[in-house]
Order: structure tokens, then sequence, then C-alpha cells
DNA sequence: TCTGGGGTCCTAGGACCC
DNA sequence: TCTGGGGTCCTAGGACCC
């Protein structure tokens, strides 16, 4: 089998686009974010500036950065513009983030090198911003060669040439071993993939859990059959809000829980889905965190409804918060599904007969979904969950 | 100068049902 | 009447990723 598997990260992205906009940035040292680093360009970097690391940190590590505030909006329109050329190079691509991707190029004319090369032409030429292709036989090589080669690389890795590479990369390359993990690894001597290679897979099982440990020495194995998947859909969707270390009342709180909801479930209705888990996270004083979820009867994309579940469980959480002072508050909505009901009212959209509305209902969804069909297409009625715009 | 905002997956215990 | 095994659902927490 060939190398035909391409992971495509963007360069410092958020810090990327800055530089792309203002000529004025470009090699300076850039960082995105004010109270956190979301993205440090690379001069930035060079200063041991990190994405995550606070902002007072980062401008005493680098007092001549200039930081700006971000722009989210212009961010995913040019992880749109990526992932067009992406899609118009092949397929099959599956978007891990709002920056990074893997492509599955095998069957391609041209050879997954030339292929990868033309791909990082093409996103400078047509998006004006630098990105790193990792080419390998799986997704974890892929991924790591692309690690590997920034910024602004390319790296293929030969079939022949995989257990050279991967043997002597420290552990934290592995896909899932972030600091917990490492240093439990550590205290057996594992330090580098080679060596979790050669640790028998039931001391790995036993030290971090049955699905860990069989994943990470089947990685370090190079075993990785994982094959690219076009279609993956959001399992969750979830807003937050720090609030500080001042004292919020509950009326403080409540507005903030609201206006989190009200997004929220924006959201979802734009997206045509619907929700049956709300969680709430709270983040407290020392840095301990809590979740509380609690599940609907029915999914729902109902503002008022996830809002009334959202202040049942706040309420629930009062002692909590009064003992531990409260930094951050979200709202998680999960348990997500395509919202049929507005799926159904698109054949009344498009003006087609009943009769062939009714059977295309029946064929995508099956009987008892007409009676909901009929319903929504001559009154959308209170308990239906309206459309974006 | 203490720490954003968005996600994914796994584990474990209890309730409940057959 | 007692006991057990297996499965699903819900809840809470933890680790990790970008």
């Amino acid at each position: 089998m060939s190398a035909s598997i391409l992971h495509a990260d963007l360069d410092a992205f958020y810090a990327s686009v800055e530089q792309r906009d203002d000529p004025a940035l470009r090699g300076r040292p850039v960082i995105v974010g004010g109270g956190v680093v979301l993205a440090a360009s690379y001069e930035a970097k060079a200063y041991g500036v990190r994405t995550a690391m606070s902002g007072g940190q980062a401008r005493r590590l680098c007092p001549r950065a200039v930081v700006v505030p971000p722009r989210m909006s212009a961010y995913t329109a040019a992880s749109r513009a990526v992932f067009a050329v992406f899609r118009a190079t092949t397929p099959l691509v599956e978007g891990l983030s709002i920056d990074e991707a893997f492509l599955d190029v095998d069957g391609l004319r041209e050879e997954p090198a030339r292929v990868a090369a033309r791909l990082r032409r093409e996103i400078a030429e047509e998006v004006g911003l630098p990105i790193t292709v990792g080419v390998a036989r799986t997704k974890f090589l892929a991924k790591v060669a692309s690690g590997v080669a920034k910024p602004d690389g390319l790296l293929v890795v030969p079939p022949d040439g995989e257990l050279d590479f991967l043997r002597p990369l420290p552990v934290q390359r592995l896909w899932g071993v972030g600091p917990a993990t490492a240093a439990k690894l550590a205290n057996l001597g594992i330090t580098r993939v080679g060596d979790v290679a050669d640790a028998p897979e039931g001391a790995l099982t036993s030290l971090l859990g049955p699905a860990a440990g069989r994943h990470l020495s089947a990685l370090a194995r190079n075993r990785d059959p994982r094959p690219v998947r076009t279609g993956v859909r959001r399992r969750s969707m979830g807003a937050q809000r720090a609030l500080g270390r001042r004292h919020r009342t509950r009326e403080e709180l409540d507005v903030i829980l609201v206006g989190l909801a009200d997004r929220l479930t924006s959201r979802l209705r734009t997206a045509r889905r619907v929700c049956r888990t709300v969680t709430l996270r709270l983040r407290f004083g020392d840095f301990t965190r809590a979740t509380r979820s609690h599940t609907l009867p029915q999914a729902t994309a109902e503002t008022p409804r996830i809002l009334a579940a959202a202040r049942d469980l706040l309420t629930a959480a009062a002692s909590m918060i009064d003992d531990r002072g409260l930094t951050l508050i979200g709202i998680s909505l999960g348990d997500l599904h395509d919202d049929h009901a507005v799926q159904l009212a698109l054949p009344f959209d498009q003006a087609m007969s009943l009769d062939a509305a009714v059977d295309g209902v029946r064929d995508r969804f099956g009987t008892s979904a007409i009676t909901r069909a009929v319903l929504l297409g001559h009154d959308p009625g209170p308990t239906m969950p309206t459309l974006p715009d």
C-alpha cells in the first residue's frame, strides 16, 4: 500500500490570517487574544509564546509582540476557502477542526507527494495562507509528519521508512498522550514511541484502561487502520463564558445563562438539529470543575425548554457555587439529532404537489412522519422548531 | 499575570428491565 | 422467594485536542 493519506494543517492559523490581512503585521511577532493566547505567529513562538498561555506571560516573554483581538468571522471565512480547495482536490476530506483535515488521495492520477505540493501552492495563491502537509500510509503517521514538518513544510513518510520515523519520537507525539498519560508512562520508564511498542499491551491497559491501552499499543506498533471518513457529524454544541474573580449575583448569572442559551439554540436551529441532553459546566476559583446534566424526554431546539433545564441545574448547584466561587459558566448540548420536522418542511418549500411530498416523506422517514409533515406544511404550531432567519 | 472557547472520547456507578 | 447475568440509559468526572 502506498502513502496516500494527507494531513493538512494551517500554520498558526488565526495569526496567519491577521498577518495576511494587515501587511504591517508581516514578519512581526503577533499574538491573537488578550487574556489568553489563542494563537501566536511563528515570530512570537520563537520567544516561547504558546497557545493557551496567559496574555501577561506572553507579553513578558515577547514585549514587542503586537496583540490583536480575535476576528472569528474572518477565520471562519478563511477556513471555508481552504476547505473548498481541499474538496476540489479530492471528495474524501475529513475535517478535524477549523484549520486541519485529512485527505485521502489514493486513486488520483497524480502521485500523493505532487498532490500535496500542489495543494500547498493553491492555498498560498488562492487563500494567501501557509499550510503544512504530512503524507503517509496511515492517518496517524500523516499527522505526525505534518507536526514534524511545521511550519510551511511538506514531509512524506515512505512505507519502508515508517518504523525508523516512528520509534524515536517522544510518547507525547502519540494521539491521546497528554501530560497525565505521559507522566504515568514515564513511571514505567516509557518515554519513546518505541518503548510503548515494546511494552506488553497488558501493562498498558492496566495502567491506562482498556481503550486507551489498546489504542496506544496499536499506534506505537504502527497499526492504524482508520479510514478517512467524510460526513462526520458534530456530536455536541457548547458555549461558555469566563466570569473573572468578581462575585456575581444570581440575577447576573441568570442574564448570562439566558445569553448562552439563546446563542446556542440559535446555532442549533441554523444547523437544523435538536438536542436531548443539557449540561451545565462550571469552573471555580480553585480551578476545579463540575458538570450537571439533564436529559429531556424529547429532543428540542426551543430556547425556553433548554433555558429552563439549564436554570434548574444552576439552582441545584447553588450551594457548590456559594462555597467555591464561580469563575466560568457554560452550557453544552448533547445527544444531537437532525431535526426531521424542519427537513420535512423542505418538500413544501419546493412547491411540489402534496402527494409527491407525502411520498417523499414516507420514503425518507417512514409512515409515522407523514402526520407531522402535513401539520408543518399548513401550520407550524407552537411546538415546532422555528426555521433560522 | 493565574487559565479561552470550542470540541472528542472513555470510565464508572446506579437505576432499571428482562 | 432468592439470586444472578446481561443490557441500556443516565449522570459525573477526567483526559485530551485545537
